[in-house]
DNA sequence: CGCTTGACGTACA
DNA sequence: TTGTACGCCAAGC
């Protein structure tokens, strides 16, 4: 095992500490892709988080927590339907703006601050 | 082997 | 203020 291996990926495990952080949201809250990216120390690897979610909603995660920053359900179209996610939310009892967004001040769950650090 | 895309977010012009 | 550019990591073509 050279050297050069581990500089040929900075973060092998980014897409298995995402999932743990998604599979760790607790029903009716919600969290963001920001928020996740940030506790894993990459605040600006939020992109990236999205391509783990993409993985992971075949994994059984409950993917369909996670929303923008502006609680938007970016994902929502990956969820086989517009609707889908948000029936998902909604059973948990989360509720929504009139712009459709996720009411971020009531739902907001941040890892940073129930987990621990990672 | 290299460029583009992708479920984001922030900084800068 | 709005619009554009960049960063981050991984996968697809």
């Amino acid at each position: 095992m050279a050297a050069e291996d581990a500089a040929a990926t900075p973060h092998p495990d980014f897409f298995d500490r995402v999932w743990a952080v998604v599979d760790r949201i607790p029903p009716g809250c919600v969290t963001t892709y920001g928020d996740i990216a940030e506790y894993l120390s990459l605040r600006s690897a939020a992109r990236t988080v999205g391509w783990a979610l993409n993985a992971a909603a075949a994994s059984g995660l409950p993917a369909h927590r996670v929303v923008n920053r502006f609680g938007a359900l970016s994902g929502s179209r990956h969820f086989g339907g517009p609707h889908v996610m948000e029936d998902l939310l909604r059973n948990e009892g989360v509720t929504f703006d009139e712009d459709g967004c996720v009411r971020m001040d009531r739902h907001r769950w941040r890892p940073m601050d129930h987990l621990p650090p990672a």
